[in-house]
DNA sequence: CGCCCTGTCTACCATTTGGTAGGGAATGGA
DNA sequence: TCCATTCCCTACCAAATGGTAGACAGGGCG
């Protein structure tokens, strides 16, 4: 079995994620990257023409990521609120593998246009399609009823609220560790279960 | 009937949480804030000795005018649902006039300590007050059981994601206008409401 | 060997950043 | 009138930032 070392420019992603997804992109220079790789800035450089592109590239990157994770957990088995469950869950599994990848997500939509634009646009097509899984749901009688949209971005918000908000965390009394992650999670679809369910 | 311009002092604070609410902390410079007002960067430096001395200000007075609000709020008539209508309209009502103030919200949850600190510190006590009435609503079985901390965190995270995610919002085909907002505070209300209450 | 290509580096650079030093106009009180 | 205080300014500065230019090492290949 070779000994496979991740290739440089695979490491720099990674170590823009980490970073990135923490601290923050304006917040974070491009010679604090290289410091944490052990490299010159000038090696990122080369990889990457810019910081912007090296943004563009990591969005590509996260964003098939997250959208494959959601994909399959859309494609799987089950319907109604199974579904739903199983996509809350999915991204709650990727935030529990790399934690910084949700917060990149939460980042890049404060960034704004162009960063913003981009990510969402890749994710279009998962966002409509959960959106009309929602509404046939809806009509159904099976949920609750309500603008699709809005309640996209209330759950998206929750979820990402309930990852990536360390510091409100942190003022509420409970440690950001991976037994607090889960606990969070039930809460979540809990929460979820009965908003959304009829009944 | 005077002619009252806002002193210097004030108005270096609008400016800044105009602009750090909305384009971010790190992102806006000292020099971009003195053009902005029209002044030298120096006259900032005067009244704030540093940017961050300037963040704390902000936050503190950006802290008491949103405690201000939601201590009335739950200090006025109402109990049980009434009680945490009344704080959500309350915030989105604060949200409608002063846009920036809940995006500065954002940011410094985001920027972490020792900024973060500062805020979540002086809003403990409010928390604190939250989390006691929603835990006796839950004792009285008005409302269904869950963790109050982080019940209290979904709620923040919807709340704050409902009138700050714009770029998410614009994802999904809405137009971030005042109209819109009052239909995402309806819309965040009957979550709750079908969230929370019991029956 | 000699050549080229890939990948990393050192050496710079222009601009921007937060911040210092200090000048000068206005005001008001002695 | 003189002095002190308040407030805003111009003139700088050292450090950090994103980015350019180009040298150099190594390897594959004719």
């Amino acid at each position: 079995m070779p000994e496979v070392v991740a290739p440089t420019r695979e490491r720099i992603l990674d170590a823009a994620l980490a970073a990135w997804g923490t601290r923050g992109y304006e917040a974070t220079s491009l010679d604090a990257l290289a410091g944490d790789l052990g490299i010159a800035k000038q090696s990122i450089l080369y990889w990457f023409p810019s910081k912007e592109t090296l943004l563009d590239a990591l969005i590509a990157r996260s964003t098939q990521e997250l959208a494959q994770a959601m994909q399959t957990a859309l494609d799987g088995a089950g319907d109604g609120w199974a579904k739903v469950e199983a996509v809350v869950r999915s991204v709650f599994r990727l935030a529990a593998r790399r934690p910084e990848l949700l917060g990149l997500v939460r980042e890049v939509s404060r960034l704004g246009p162009p960063a913003a634009t981009r990510m969402t646009g890749e994710l279009q097509p998962l966002v409509r399609r959960a959106a009309d899984f929602l509404e046939s749901e809806m009509d159904a009688g099976h949920m609750r009823r309500h603008d699709p949209s809005l309640l996209l971005l209330a759950i998206y918000s929750t979820v990402i609220g309930m990852i990536t908000e360390v510091e409100v965390l942190r003022a509420l009394g409970e440690e950001p560790t991976a037994r607090s992650l889960a606990r969070r999670r039930a809460d979540v679809l809990e929460l979820l279960r009965s908003a959304l369910l009829t009944g």
